[in-house]
DNA sequence: CAAAGATTTAACTATTCGGTTGAATCTCGC
DNA sequence: GCGAGATTCAACCGAATAGTTAAATCTTTG
């Protein structure tokens, strides 16, 4: 069963909503690491840790590998892109000058 | 007091997580709306979309402009050009097809 | 097989979320 | 000033979050 991209959206940006998990997922991009290596820097549990990891891997951003009694996380960034896609449509009003013209147009009139 | 960029990202990334507040954005990114006008698609109470709208404005993602008793909401998209500038970091990951190489340099190796 | 290490699961707690309904607030026009 | 309209606030509810500690699971190795 294929989530939809909405639900998709909302798991992604959900996941990025967090500064440990924006966190991890810089750690886990410059290399893979294990979860024990990943919750060294942070003062919380390792359980937690793992709850985290769980919330990125729902959100399909990283990737999982088991390597005996430990495993390798790594980046999955392939959501990211789309998460970038849904804010790209916005892009010409962050690089428009025009808001005042804007403002303008839709003024009173149409719709 | 300003916010750190972690903080008004956790809350640029949490408003971006509800699909209503998706939509809502959507709304009034083509033209301003009242909050009225822009609770009348969806099926929730105008108090829902009260906190909605408070959500975004958190996030500093809509404005809002007084007139008389109702209110203008519109798009501010510059906390969206954050998300998207942290967004891009990860670009390279997801625009690379040496995934394979990639792991092979990490491999062991180096830290 | 037992002990040790890595990770997850379970149970619990406090907080936040997204929604509701109903009262409160504010502004207009009569 | 009063009533109607637009919006928010308050109180409440059930579900989800983010964290904890302790037990459970799985793998390796002596």
């Amino acid at each position: 069963m294929v989530k939809s991209e909405a639900s998709r959206l909302d798991s992604i940006f959900h996941a990025l909503s967090d500064p440990t998990r924006r966190s991890i997922l810089r750690d886990v991009a410059r290399r893979q690491k294990t979860v024990g290596e990943i919750a060294r820097p942070y003062h919380v549990s390792l359980a937690a840790v793992s709850k985290h990891l769980k919330v990125l891997e729902t959100a399909e951003l990283i990737t999982r590998e088991k390597r005996g009694s430990f495993q390798m996380v790594g980046l999955n960034a392939k959501p990211m892109k789309e998460a970038g896609r849904w804010l790209a449509y916005y892009e010409r009003f962050w690089n428009q000058r025009l808001d005042a013209l804007k403002n303008l147009l839709e003024g009173e009139g149409h719709e």
